[in-house]
DNA sequence: ATACGTATGTGATTTATATCACAAATATCG
DNA sequence: CGATATTTGTGATATAAATCACATACGTAT
């Protein structure tokens, strides 16, 4: 991997920009890519923090496994850094990351990552950003799980995917009906019901784990009222 | 206010640091501190946003009122930036800040804020750091929220209340049962309900607003098990 | 293809909690 | 101070969703 490369990708700016900084040259000294497929750990938590992790493509699920049920907190899409606060905010990591499809994932040194925020304020000032958009997201995370009924969750599930997962309104969700509960918090059975009424009335048509979003107004609307 | 003042104060860092850079000694030119009383608005949802508001003193909620409806989505405690991403993510606040507290909040122009950042590296590596320990607490609040029942919500929010805002096993609920309730997703009167069964069993003393955990490890088993 | 394990669908029942209704306590204001 | 509004507590009931139980479908490996 060239650093022209490295600098590009995790960057997301253009490299005169990047050539400023002295730092830079040794970036792809410390950055490792590395493959996952679907199901593959990227990280564990309990384990001690590798650094950073910039997903260059993919989609992984964020969750936490304790008394043998699994709970899922996010689902991070490519390109973006997985999970920062498992880097800053603690020298352990409190959550697993695991590949939903195939991901690469670029490991950076933790060392360098600060390098490169104190040396790049252009740099530090995007990741501030993104992190505040994923602070926005995580209100309505918050406003969704706390607030609505399962119905409502559900419809807000499929609406995510739908629209910042798959861009698209037909998709195949990426996990099991189980896992699609640990999600949202509603139990697999009733997942079940909640996905044949939504067929059954025309909202969406389901064939397995394939989705097509048919009325999306309606959707929109049973994810507002909850 | 002077401008050796707003440095120490919004930077966090020694002056010496701060003298680095140029665009500091226009920092007290372009920020402006102003006191709330409880119930106060800080700032409103759908208003274009002013800037980024640093909370010096106090404690503040963050909450979105649809339909009739609170939700609170987050409590903030000073010393802290308030609600970045309704600066940095949006051009219009998503969500309304009100005080709990006497409170004091400095507002920063966007520009003087992003020049900070920019200039100066370490200052960008603290927020990267502050905004990252933010995201594991919503991660901890979507368990929460997500995973738990009502009784496991109650017991997380008193702990919450206790560690984190007061730091004191005595305190007093800064809101009515309508508020806790709105904040963790449950009715006012489960809330009830339920202050009054910790009471009874010993775990609590409550007397209207005032509570005191009495005993915290069953507290901690009850927000565990959900 | 067959067999085994896993995932999914669906009914019956139970349970937690929301809703409704009203009383008591507390705060606010003239 | 009394009158009114707001907040809180508690019982009865309704309801959403979990749990339990089992059947069916699907996937994978031999």
């Amino acid at each position: 991997m060239s650093q022209k490369l490295c600098n590009e990708c995790i960057l997301h700016t253009d490299s005169e920009i990047c050539l400023r900084n002295q730092g830079l040259e040794s970036l792809h000294n410390h950055c490792s890519k590395v493959k996952f497929n679907p199901g593959e750990t990227i990280f564990k938590e309990n384990a001690i923090n590798a650094g950073v992790v910039y997903l260059k493509s993919g989609l992984v699920k964020i969750h936490t496994c304790t008394q043998a049920k699994d709970r899922i907190l996010r689902l991070t899409k490519a390109p973006s850094y997985l999970c920062l606060p498992s880097s800053l905010g603690a020298s352990v990591n409190r959550f697993t990351a695991t590949a939903l499809e195939p991901t690469e994932a670029c490991f950076i040194e933790l060392s360098t990552f600060r390098q490169l925020i104190v040396e790049n304020g252009d740099f530090a000032y995007q990741i501030i950003t993104a992190l505040s958009q994923r602070e926005m997201n995580n209100f309505h995370v918050s406003l969704n799980l706390g607030q609505k009924q399962a119905n409502g969750r559900v419809a807000d599930a499929l609406l995510y995917l739908a629209n910042d997962i798959y861009e698209n309104d037909s998709f195949v969700i990426p996990f099991s009906r189980q896992e699609l509960g640990d999600w949202i918090g509603v139990t697999r059975e009733s997942i079940s019901r909640i996905l044949a009424e939504f067929n059954a009335t025309g909202i969406i048509r389901q064939e397995g784990r394939e989705i097509s979003i048919l009325n999306k107004e309606l959707l929109e609307q049973i994810s507002e009222k909850g």
